[in-house]
DNA sequence: ATGCATTTGTTCGTATGTATG
DNA sequence: GCATACATACGAACAAATGCA
């Protein structure tokens, strides 16, 4: 055993965590501290043994799981890169805000932005299929990944069809767990429909984009079991931070 | 029986034409010709039977023609308007250019831009599946509805796999044509990626569209029944013009 | 909040022209 | 010529949605 490894053998035993992930850990908070950004290339896994004092392969392990997360990019014969900071928000029939963050190993969280009954414009009602006027409940949500802006959407829910929704969001501060609590145990995606426009001054403000990148606007129909519109949607989501990827 | 009544019935006989096709075909060329624009309103259908000397019945019945052919939008309560000029991209495993259009009762129509034969860059190798460098055939095309502009498409091919796509992208001038051609009669869309930016100068300029709409950018992976990754496609479609729409 | 005018949507009934056998 | 079926066209009344004062 050289003197290093007895060393980091040590160290190891001082605090229970394993050294590959002390490395990552330690890399992971230089990317985020901005040391790094996106698509910045990181020093060579040579130099990144000799400054930590361990074998290459404990890099490796650490950028793995760096690579795992989502945070970098490794490339054969190049190096590894900072990720662009780039969310496939995929669509499916089921599609849920958080497990798609987690999918990509990041921490979902979010602001309420607005929750109150109003009544339907022409746009929402034809939408949930209802006539104009009708009363619906909004429930406008900041969806954020790491702390990151990642989503900005407004939420209808027809107040008829769904009784007790509005106190349901107004608990649970979240579209599925809400859904649940009035009887909506389950909700598939209808259909998607993007296009793409500038953002408004406070659209850019709340998802922290410039205001000269379009946004996606993304109108959805969620539907139940039965086959009943019980949520229309108007997502807004960043570019280029964010795309969307559809696999039948 | 009235005397227009008669009158109408004997111009119906005389040349078999009936009236509310006349009165829809007089409306389409009216509209056509710009001398109103989308989102303009047409007159009542009360003031069009008073124009056409018919019965109001008879007005409904061109107005549906027209409705149905996607020329006009009726409201009830509000009239009847000339229809933004949108276009739903509708996305499915057996998606083409040109039965898209047709589905819009629009002419479909292109133009080829380029067609050549060059080494894949790393973006383009990583949607074929193939290594950087190797031999791709590129096919660059101007879509047009009805003469308008509404997509612009890089169509890459791997070269050793389809031998002769060359040579019949530039005899048949068109995608699914071609691969026929060297022997893919069928192909299916694998996944689609859809983001936004803005145009440069020369792609606003070939999509008839202002520098200060963004476009919409889809990348398409699409395969043969096998599974065989046979063309990566990178289309931009211009804002508010095409929406993009999925319905799983 | 209410009523009113405007406009489209729907449903009766009636008469006529076309096509078929 | 006649019977039948169907689409076209007209007339009248009422329902429903919209916009406005």
């Amino acid at each position: 055993m050289t003197p290093e490894n007895a060393a980091n053998a040590r160290r190891l035993a001082r605090d229970g965590v394993t050294l590959w992930r002390r490395i990552a850990e330690t890399l992971r908070r230089e990317i985020l501290a901005g040391g790094l950004s996106a698509g910045d290339r990181l020093p060579t896994e040579g130099e990144l043994a000799a400054r930590f004092g361990v074998n290459r392969h404990t890099v490796r392990r650490a950028l793995e799981e760096l690579s795992l997360a989502g945070l970098i990019r490794i490339e054969q014969g190049r190096g590894s890169f900072v990720a662009e900071d780039v969310l496939e928000y995929l669509v499916g029939p089921r599609t849920r805000f958080s497990e798609w963050i987690r999918r990509h190993n990041r921490e979902p969280s979010g602001r309420v932005l607005d929750l109150r009954e109003l009544e339907a414009d022409r746009r929402v009602a034809a939408g949930l299929g209802l006539r104009t006027g009708a009363k619906v409940v909004l429930f406008e949500h900041l969806g954020l990944a790491d702390g990151r802006p990642i989503s900005l959407a407004s939420h209808y829910f027809p107040a008829a069809r769904l009784r007790g929704i509005l106190e349901a969001l107004r608990a649970e501060q979240a579209v599925t767990r809400a859904l649940d609590r009035v009887g909506v145990a389950d909700y598939l995606r209808q259909s998607t429909r993007v296009t793409a426009r500038m953002p408004t001054a406070s659209e850019a403000a709340l998802l922290e984009m410039l205001r000269s990148r379009p946004l996606l606007s993304c109108e959805n129909v969620n539907v139940d079991r039965e086959g009943t519109i019980i949520e229309f949607g108007l997502a807004r989501y960043p570019t280029p931070r964010v795309q969307i990827v559809f696999e039948p």
